[in-house]
DNA sequence: CGTTACGTTTACGTTCGCGTCAACTTTCTT
DNA sequence: AAGAAAGTTGACGCGAACGTAAACGTAACG
């Protein structure tokens, strides 16, 4: 059972990305599609890749230290030293997420009072509007 | 009672950034501070946009994006049509703050998952390290 | 056999968020 | 009066993360 294989449009499609970016991230070493003469061909190693690259982005996180990163997700035959450095390298990207996620909750709350003070205020233009000028 | 200001040098010291930042962010139209003759001075006004901006950052926001949402938390004489605008504009930011904190909240479990993973194979190699060659 | 679709490499262009001079004024200090 | 310290406005530079265009390969379709 030969694993599945994606073309570079399909991946495209499926996660919503150009293919420059996915050649761009190759060129970073965080992809390494196979190869099928000149073309390039994605397995599941490569999409679980991408799936959390992408998620890095979001959280802020530089293709850089995504880059590092992902070898904790799919260390196959990893060295002592290199799971060394990699657990610890994980531990403060923990912490890092971990503290993003206490200033999230606080943003969040913050702008819900915001957000309760701007609908009071509505209510009251609201209010206004109906009453007769004057 | 004159609202206490501050210095360039002053905020830089207080909120960690350097002075090409504070007036990059006035030319994007982010802080607004007075002028004693050419000087800027910045009031509590400035303080508190710089706080949210600084926090919008770290979320990933862009200047952009921070610049609109600026508003909601300090509308002074805001017009109706303005108030809702903004009102709808910040629905949105807090929905997405709210798919970023589930998002992180999975991502944080299955980076736990792994590093789980990593310390058990760490101790199995601790275990063959104790153990006489062979 | 042409062209249409899909892929490739190479290379220059662009936007964002500042860093880094340079050249100058204003103000404080000695 | 003569720095030194802190401020100002340009203006160019830079790394990250791609966009975009040029020029080409190849494979199937009609």
């Amino acid at each position: 059972m030969t694993e599945p294989m994606m073309t570079i449009r399909e991946m495209c499609e499926e996660f919503n990305v150009t293919a420059r970016t996915l050649r761009f991230y190759e060129a970073k070493e965080l992809l390494f599609p196979h190869r099928e003469g000149q073309k390039r061909l994605y397995g599941k190693r490569d999409r679980v890749r991408l799936k959390l690259i992408l998620r890095g982005k979001r959280f802020g996180f530089s293709l850089e230290e995504i880059r590092q990163l992902l070898d904790l997700y799919y260390m196959e035959g990893g060295q002592e030293i290199q799971l060394r450095e990699t657990y610890a390298l994980s531990e403060k990207h923990l912490a890092s997420m971990q503290a993003q996620r206490a200033e999230l909750d606080d943003a969040i709350n913050e702008l819900k009072i915001q957000m309760e003070w701007g609908q009071t205020r509505l209510k009251e233009l609201d209010k206004k509007q109906g009453e007769p000028a004057g």
